[in-house]
Order: structure tokens, then sequence, then C-alpha cells
DNA sequence: TTGACATGCAACCATCTGGTTGCCTATTAT
DNA sequence: ATAATAGGCAACCAGATGGTTGCATGTCAA
């Protein structure tokens, strides 16, 4: 889980999830076209995502085919970011409150 | 966006603002307490959620307040996540398409 | 008013991170 | 066979990060 977040935390590599999103199985060639970075950069990219789950290679022939694996993505929405949901407006009106009781 | 991800990167950052789901408007000191950590690394931590939006402090007196503000977690589920929700299933299917002309 | 309490500020430190360069290996096409 | 293509490995580097310690400031209570 915490690897996630730290995957996801850097925006190259959130870039990275998009273009496979966009079209997925690309080569890590393909993934580098456009970007300011050496093809070394993304390899390690993709390699702290394939760490955290959120990609998936598979070889063929000299090339490396990368997959996007949005489960975990879909975990972090279920198991972290739906329990801050109920709790939105309560919270809202918590902070009124105490800012409408702060000159007492 | 990027500072979002950022700050949620940490798992003590995590700790912090779940324990400010659990119990809102806790002072410094308060959510200090228990943590295996200085306060001043605290101070830290919650500075950087707070230049994320995702706490809010008010001064009361000579205590800190923070409350917990889930608007920013909320616009990663919209923006983000649930981007890569609706590809799931896609997604799959592709990839054992892959998988079986794998020999071919 | 003076001491205790809650927090702020700044310097310092080790380690992690994102990136580079240089060279090596494996596969494909001519 | 050989050259071009796709990718892998390892060393190195600057700057960010997470943490510490020491001291200063502001506020409350006796």
């Amino acid at each position: 889980m915490d690897e996630v977040f730290r995957a996801l935390a850097d925006a190259s590599r959130r870039a990275l999830l998009d273009r496979l999103h966009a079209r997925n199985g690309q080569t890590l060639g393909e993934l580098c076209d456009g970007l300011a970075m050496t093809r070394q950069a993304v390899t390690k990219h993709l390699g702290i995502l394939e760490a955290a789950n959120l990609v998936t290679t598979l070889r063929h022939g000299r090339e490396k085919l990368h997959y996007l694996n949005p489960v975990p993505i879909h975990q972090i929405g279920e198991r972290w970011i739906k329990k801050f949901e109920r709790g939105k407006l309560v919270a809202l009106s918590e902070l009124k409150r105490q800012l409408e009781k702060r000159d007492e």
C-alpha cells in the first residue's frame, strides 16, 4: 500500500500510467518518446511502478511490453479515499462551528 | 495536485490524517502523543499537509488546532482514481488477450 | 510577575530520490 | 555474419526528504 502511494507521488510516473491508460501494452521505447528524460530514467520509473504492482511487463522478443494494472489504484480508492468521503460535510460544519466559537 | 500526492506518500502523514479523521481539531501536542517522533518532526509533517491544503489550522491562544480538509482527497478520487476504474476489466481482458497470443 | 506550557525557528545530518553517463547483452534484419 | 535495434546494469551526482537538537517566543496560571 505504501509502495503504491510512493509510486503515485511522482508526476512523471503518473504520466506514464496515463500513457498506458491511453494505450496499453507499450514498449519501453514507445514510452520514452517525447519525454525529456533518458531511457534509463524511464526504466527506473517503470521499475518502481512494477514494484508497486501498478504495471506488469511481458517480454516479447527483444521488446518489453508494459501493461497497466489498475487494481492497486482501485484499492486506494476503496480503502483510503472512500473513508474520507463521508466526513467531508461533517468536517466542514465542525470547522464552521469552531470558527464561530472563536471569540468566546 | 502534485503536492497532495506527495503529502499522501508518507505513512506518518497518512497516520496524522487518520488521527484527525478520528477526532478533528486536535492540538499539535495531542497529535504528537504516542508517536515515535519529535514534536518538530510532527510540525514539519503538518506543515506539508497544510501546504497541500489537507489540513487547516486555527490558533486558539497558545494552542494550534488542526482540522482535516478532505476536499483534496476527494478531488484525487474524482479526477484521478475514477479515470482508472472503468478501464479495469478492459485492461485485464486485453492483458489476457496478449498473453494468449504470446506463442503465435 | 514569574514559571510552566505550547509552539516556532534554524542549523545540521544521513539517507533516499531522480537523474545522468558509459558500457554490456540479446534479438532482429539485411 | 554483422550491423542495427531494444533493452539491462552499475557507478556516480546534486538536491530533496525525514529526522534530530538547541534555543527563542508567546500565552496562561498561580
